[in-house]
DNA sequence: CGTTTGCTTGAAGTAGGTCAATGTGAGTGG
DNA sequence: CCACTCACATTGACCTACTTCAAGCAAACG
């Protein structure tokens, strides 16, 4: 009652759970697994799983023929392999990128959850439709922006996301990513990516302490780029009633 | 009974429908409307809607500050709006390429089908994921593919989903976007469309007369590419059982 | 204390963008 | 039936934002 499941926090920051909804979460949740840097995560080698990324960063991984892209990042509290739920995994890997834990759920269970809590079945279509829209907005920009611009909308996106789990945490957050993997996370060379942050920096929007970053001026920044945050506002009225 | 709605007939590509689900969908479904080429699609005028494009093919269009880039391309058949169930709609629109016929629903009436049918609702989930994960692929190949295999993925990729529906339509069909369009899909300029496209009718990968094209080596071109398709393996067994 | 990993900087080469001009077929009106 | 127009396709020339190659440097790590 006391102890929330991983599932049961993340939902929280999108609508009030019942009593009834977070214990049939809390219950279908398996014991909550810790995974290090550089592994696999679970859900990805077992199939038929989903998990809540409760700890660390993770990245999906696509492989092309000239080296592997970074196709999402995932920060803690986001849940992963929904967008695999009931495709293959061919050629995309999930993999931890830095040392955390996973609350991995049986996708019979995410079955059976639909089935009975059907307000959450609506908010899982729509968080991953959010991911949808959020994935068109970056493929709209890879081709018509510059690198530079892609490296901010790319900074901009984590803060917002950042802020999700823990509150309004400010504008500087650790980015536990070498300046090569985000550069195949934007499509842009780790020189590029180098070249473009000390642009930032020299300008006074950013400012960097190894691995920590902090947006000095967030608002010249997202007008910069057009910067739409899909997750402000979330319509939940069509939802049905919770049980 | 006789008369399957639109949406009943796009989900039995998927799964066998039981005759419940079926006419449950037929009571939710509006009255089919007619649009023509360039409108804007209901579903995006009114808040609220989901959709089933019945005929004609549609566009997601995103506005950058660069002009607007077509973020996906929604062929008969498919589901519009999805993504879009419970975002906003901030930056994108979707928009008639042809003219066609649309099938609108209340988001209201799909709230109430994900509770009523709940393999409905995963469905709908697994449905959204693969979406997903195809624009996850496009996402890393449009920064590590020259523009010509970028030209070559988008029509393999047409020709799958065009199968899906019409089953077996073969390796020739319509494709009604000029090249100028086209190059706003895969990120690129009219010009080096155009180029492509020449270079692989000049390799006799492609045949083209005016709005047809015909895929003359599919294996090449996949193999190429590193193409694949997301619809083919879908993975159902988790799925709750039918009302 | 050497080795590795990541960051920084410079120089050269190129895919593909923009600009500009011409070609061509389909539709329209006289 | 011919002239006019408009929308698309085509071709060429130039130019720039990026990539790749190459080499030094700093911090972290066994």
């Amino acid at each position: 009652m006391s102890e929330d499941s991983c599932l049961t926090k993340r939902l929280s920051a999108f609508i009030d759970l019942t009593r009834a909804e977070r214990t049939y979460l809390a219950d279908i949740e398996e014991d909550s697994r810790p995974v290090k840097k550089g592994e696999a995560l679970p859900i990805a080698e077992t199939p038929g799983k989903v998990g809540v990324l409760d700890e660390g960063w993770a990245v999906a991984v696509t492989r092309t023929l000239r080296g592997d892209r970074i196709t999402h990042v995932f920060l803690p509290g986001d849940i992963v392999g929904l967008a695999e739920i009931g495709g293959t995994f061919q050629g995309q890997t999930l993999r931890m990128q830095t040392d955390g834990v996973v609350c991995p759920f049986a996708r019979t269970e995410i079955g059976r959850a639909i089935r009975d809590l059907p307000r959450l079945a609506a908010l899982l279509l729509t968080i991953s439709g959010i991911d949808q829209m959020t994935l068109r907005d970056r493929l709209a920009f890879a081709s018509s922006l510059s690198a530079e611009d892609r490296l901010i909308l790319f900074l901009l996106d984590l803060r917002v996301r950042l802020a999700l789990p823990n509150v309004g945490s400010g504008n500087r957050f650790r980015l536990p990513l070498t300046q090569a993997e985000i550069g195949r996370a934007i499509g842009a060379s780790d020189i590029t990516v180098n070249k473009s942050m000390q642009s930032l920096v020299r300008r006074d929007w950013l400012e960097h302490d190894r691995p920590y970053h902090r947006l000095l001026d967030r608002a010249a920044m997202e007008e910069r780029v057009g910067f739409v945050d899909r997750y402000a506002r979330i319509d939940m009225s069509w939802f049905p009633r919770p049980v």
